[in-house]
This record gives structure tokens, sequence and C-alpha cells, in this order.
DNA sequence: TTGTATGCGTTATCAC
DNA sequence: GTGATAACGCATACAA
């Protein structure tokens, strides 16, 4: 009698996990038909079917991924490239990424490189490696080896948190348009004099993005934009606090103040704070909300809130449907909406 | 002559993704010697080795991580279930076990689910059947399934945030200690009466712990713990806002409140400022600080600050050094610090 | 409905 | 140092 590929009983050896042979040779059909039996059952008949199941349960049978994906070419797997993800506002747009796929039975794999490898060709190199049947980059502004390593491939992808690119498909909202509903708001108010707390445009097309729409925003309503009341800086809360000191120092004659986002937000608050400037009464304080914590700050910051998690599920299916080969043509742009707070008020005087 | 397995000149044939053959072809050797080329460049004379990296590098050959995995048994891939994931304290941890493994060539595959799915044993199923060479679990109340499904498939595991375990290896923190520094620091402060605002514990170890090693450190320092001065809720700003409302509508003694994590924290300290209460004039309030917005409340809250990326790159190093085969036994504790701000003062009167 | 045979692209074990 | 060749475990086309 051959040895079976299995031998559990056996003492000294690697009881290896069961293969689709242990399962057919217990339930005496052949290997094709536990394979059928698992992805097809209704090829077969009620009795074989229940007979083949009952022996990969006794079993504990699990695929063998490598074997699958090496005969079907597939891996029902995602691949995602999100630099910075630790404390950022990507882990919701990741997590709902990951859930919408996992409805489809696909899984992410996740890479989550330091902002400088965020572009870095060889990351996706990686993914392609493992196999992964589609790919979610995070921005449009991808170094063209990204888009050839894909085409190569024959990958379909998603742009996160991109408003448009001629490369692929892009999941975003419309930056414009979130930065002139916090400006429209603002210039009701009777703000004419208006600063920005800028995040680092270096080499991010959507802190660039977000700056241009404030300022065309501004400009469109015959508002002031003192070239001295914009200050960039990187984001943090430290940052925050530090720039707004800086604004302040500049004696420019602003009202009210946009941050980029809610790290910003927080330190300018705090920064107002520590100079006894009264929010709203003395100065307002508006923000991009992209990391939910704005009603926690004091006081609570009017924000545009921004579609994050939108952002994941959407891209989920947009993957999905790319997958299946019926990829709706065109860029999705998801709603922002406003959420007015306390820290916006009539401009003084 | 056969065809080649590539074959891209021809119109209509897409062009399959270059294979080892293909890189052999052109380089003129055997699979076997490209495959050498790429993994053990100093088995092959400097001639060829330089001939077959350049045919690789000109058909952008990619391994097919399938075959690999087929024929090494492994995959070099680590998989993490790490539940509610998207607005919590956990990417910080994940993105620290992300970049611990990548350093070493493995990448991560996420296991996202619902709260209520986190413990289900198909998701780890689904991680075996990708084929992961090793497993990082969130919290040590796993089911029995969970172990059972890690050792039937000699799976090398760590258990994240979780101090001890007979099951198996896990990192985390003195969660009684860390609670004691918070106690210590209150009560000498003057504190004699203290409310917890602590996270829901049904079903969940952590607040559970975390809990009982405050109410410990209570008795051991002879203060005070009015059973009405424990309110168990659910994680949330909203939460930690009803929470506050409700354990002064009990009218407890209390001068100090500890809450089991940022969010409730920053509901709290919102609840305190609209009804008018003085932080830390009339009340202090400290906090587990698990989240890092702590310095961005108001007032910024005294924490103890949990060592979270240092869990994910830990519970990294642990994974690889088990992949490995040399684990070190034990269970390290990381060290947990007081950071002491301006939201505790002495006990009013 | 079920069994058989082949191929998927690597790695590893042999010879040479 | 290099080339054949045999697994690896599964899916699938084809035969029965």
């Amino acid at each position: 009698m051959p040895l079976p590929s299995s031998s559990a009983a056996v003492p000294g050896t690697p009881p290896r996990s069961a293969s689709l042979a242990d399962v057919a040779a217990l339930a005496g059909v052949s290997a094709g038909t536990v394979s059928r039996a698992l992805s097809r059952p209704d090829m077969l008949s009620e009795a074989t079917r229940t007979r083949v199941l009952a022996a990969a349960e006794r079993l504990g049978y699990v695929a063998n991924g490598a074997a699958r994906a090496l005969a079907m070419r597939r891996t029902f797997t995602v691949g995602a490239i999100v630099p910075r993800f630790g404390r950022s506002s990507f882990p919701t747009m990741v997590q709902a990424l990951e859930a919408t796929l996992a409805a489809a039975g696909y899984t992410l794999l996740l890479s989550a490189p330091e902002r400088e490898r965020g572009h870095d060709p060889a990351l996706l190199r990686a993914l392609l490696e493992r196999g992964v049947d589609a790919v979610a980059l995070l921005g449009a502004d991808q170094p063209p080896a990204m888009f050839a390593a894909l085409a190569a491939h024959r990958r379909p992808f998603v742009l996160l948190w991109a408003e448009h690119s001629a490369e692929g498909p892009c999941v975003g909202f419309d930056e414009a348009d979130a930065g002139a509903q916090l400006i429209a708001h603002l210039a009701g108010l009777g703000h004419r004099s208006i600063g920005i707390l800028s995040g680092s445009t270096v080499d991010n097309e959507r802190a660039q993005r977000r700056l241009r729409g404030l300022t065309a925003a501004i400009a469109r309503h015959g508002l002031q934009l003192h070239p001295a009341a914009v200050v960039e800086t990187e984001t943090g809360f430290a940052q925050g606090f530090a720039a707004m000191q800086a604004l302040r120092a500049r004696r420019t004659p602003v009202t009210a103040v946009v941050c980029a986002n809610d790290y910003l937000a927080a330190g300018a608050l705090s920064a107002l704070d520590q100079a006894g400037v009264a929010v709203p009464a003395q100065m307002s304080v508006a923000s991009f909300n992209d990391n939910d914590f704005s009603a926690f700050l004091h006081p609570p910051l009017t924000t545009v809130r921004l579609p994050i998690q939108e952002i994941g599920e959407q891209a989920g299916r947009l993957l999905l449907a790319s997958l299946r080969g019926d990829a709706p043509p065109g860029n999705p742009l998801l709603p922002v909406t406003l959420v007015v707070r306390a820290s916006t008020g009539p401009a003084p005087g």
C-alpha cells in the first residue's frame, strides 16, 4: 500500500495540513470531485457532495491558496499602498476598503510605507509578486513606472483620494468645492480677510489642490488674502500651534482662519487659547475635517466633513467591478458637507 | 519551432507577464539557473548572472508568488485580524507591525472585521487559505477554535495587546500598573474619592483588566470608590459626554475622574465644560491615552501613555523570530509612562 | 455525475 | 556552475 500523502497517526511525522487528495481518499472519490464539491456544489449528486463535505470537515481541510492561485491565475487579493498610515485619516478609508472587499471574498494586502517610500515602484512590485488581482493607490501623482507596471501586468487599479487622472479611475471629492463651502460660510458671517494654515504642498498634490481651491474661492468672494496670511507647514498639533503663532506675529488683519486639517486646527486653537484670543469672538476658525475629531476640540470646529470612509467603500466597489470586467467609466466625486459649529461667528467690528 | 510560452510580439495574444522560462529563453540558460540567479546570485558565474539579470530586467520579470509559495511552502506573508479598525487606536499598532514585517520582506494581510465578527474562526480560515506564514490576533480572549486552527496548521502567532495567555506569546503592557500610576498621581494630589468612566467590559477582556486594575489601585491607596461612581459605556465622544452627565447626576462626591480612553475623556471634558465645571479646579480628569489626542483636548489631559506603536513593533519582531525558529520565550510587557498635564490638580477643599 | 490527465511557475534534488 | 526533472496542490477540459 502506497503512503498516503497525509500520515497523521504516525508519530514523528509532521501532520501536513490536509490536501484535496487527502479529502478525496477519505471520501472515496477523486481529487477533482472534491474540488468541485467545494467550489461548484451543484455539479455533484447530493450523496457524494455531503460525503465529501463531511470528509473535508473531518480533516479540517483548508484550501491551499497558492495552488489555487497558480491554477486559476488569480488570488482574490487586492493590494493597497497607503503611506503615513499610522496617525492619519487613512485608516478609516482603508477599513472601509477592506470591508467592501471582504464582503466579496477578497482580502487586502496592505503596504504602509513611510512617507519617503510612498511612491517607490518596488512596493508595487512586492504586491505584484504576491499576485494581487487589483491595486489601490493613494493619490493621482504616481510615478510613470507605477502605471507602467500596472499596465504590464494588466492589473485593474484605482486612485484613492484623487479627483482626476489620465491614467485611470479615481475616487475622491471636489477639493475646490469643499474649500468654497468654508469660504462661503465665513464670507456670509462678514469676514473680509481670511488666513490659511495649509499643509505642506511639497510633493503633495492633495494639499496643493486644497490650497488652490481656497485661494480661488477667496478671490471669487472678493475677499482679501494677504500673502502673509498663508502659512504652509507640516501637519501636526505642534506645527499648527507654531503656524498660528507665526500668523499672528505677522499682524495681518485676518478675522478668520481656515486650517487644512484637524491636527493643524487643534494646534491653532491651542495657540489662540494660550494667547488669550477668544474664539470666535476675536477670531473664527474653520477646518477641513479629515480625521473626525473636530467635535473634540474646544470650541468644536466648523468643518467641511470629507467623505473619507466613503472613498474606501466606493474604491472597493469600483475595484470589484473592474475585476468582474464591468467597471463604469468616470471618476465619481463624493459629496462634502459643511458642519457649522461654535468656532465660527460674525466678524468682529 | 514550438511556441515560446510568451509571445509578446504576436498581435491579439495577451502578453502574459514574463515567467522564469521566458527569462531563461532570452538569456539562453535553463529555468533553474534563472531561479538561482535571482535568489542565490553567488551560486552562479559572474558572466551568466549578469546575463540572466539583464534578461529579467529587460522582460520586466516579476516572480509569481503563488508558484513560489507552492514550491517553498511559504508565502512571506503575515495575517492580522484587528477588529474595529477604523476609528480606534489600532492603526498605529498595525502600521508599526507592517513596517517591522516589511523590513524583513514580509507583507501584511489585513483582516479588519466589524466588532461582531472579530472572533470568527472563518476570518482566520480565510487568512490560512491565503497561506499566511504567521498570524497576529488582537487580544488574548480568542475562541478555542482559533488556537486549534493555528496549531493544526502549525502557524506561529502572537496575541496583540494582551498580557498573558496559556495559548501562546503575548505582547502588551501591564494594565494594572498603568491604572495604578494614574491613581497614585491623583491620590498624591489629595483626591480621596475617584470616579471611573470605563469602556464597555462585555466581551472585552482589555476593558475588564483596565477596570479591575483601577479598582484594585484605588483600594490599595485606601481611596473611596462609590459603586455609583463607576459608569460603564460604549466608547465614543457622545458616550463620554453622556457618561459624565450620568456620573454628575448621581451626585457622588468624586473630585477626580479617570477615563478609560481618549474618546471618553474628550466627551467627559466637554460635558464638564458645558456644565460650567472648572477643570481641574472643581474636578480633575485623567485618562488612558491610547489614541494620542490627549494633548488636543482642553485642557490637555493627564494620561498614561500606552505603548501602542511599540506593541506593533515588538509583535512584528516576535513573529519574525518565530518564523526563523528562534523566538524567545515569555511575554514581554512594555512600559507605560505617566504624562501629567493641566487637567489634574489638587483636590478642592 | 464522476474520474483522469494536464498545466500553472517555482524551487529543489539530483546528475553532469 | 549548470541543466534536466520531479514535486508543490489545485482547477479544469475532456473522457467515460
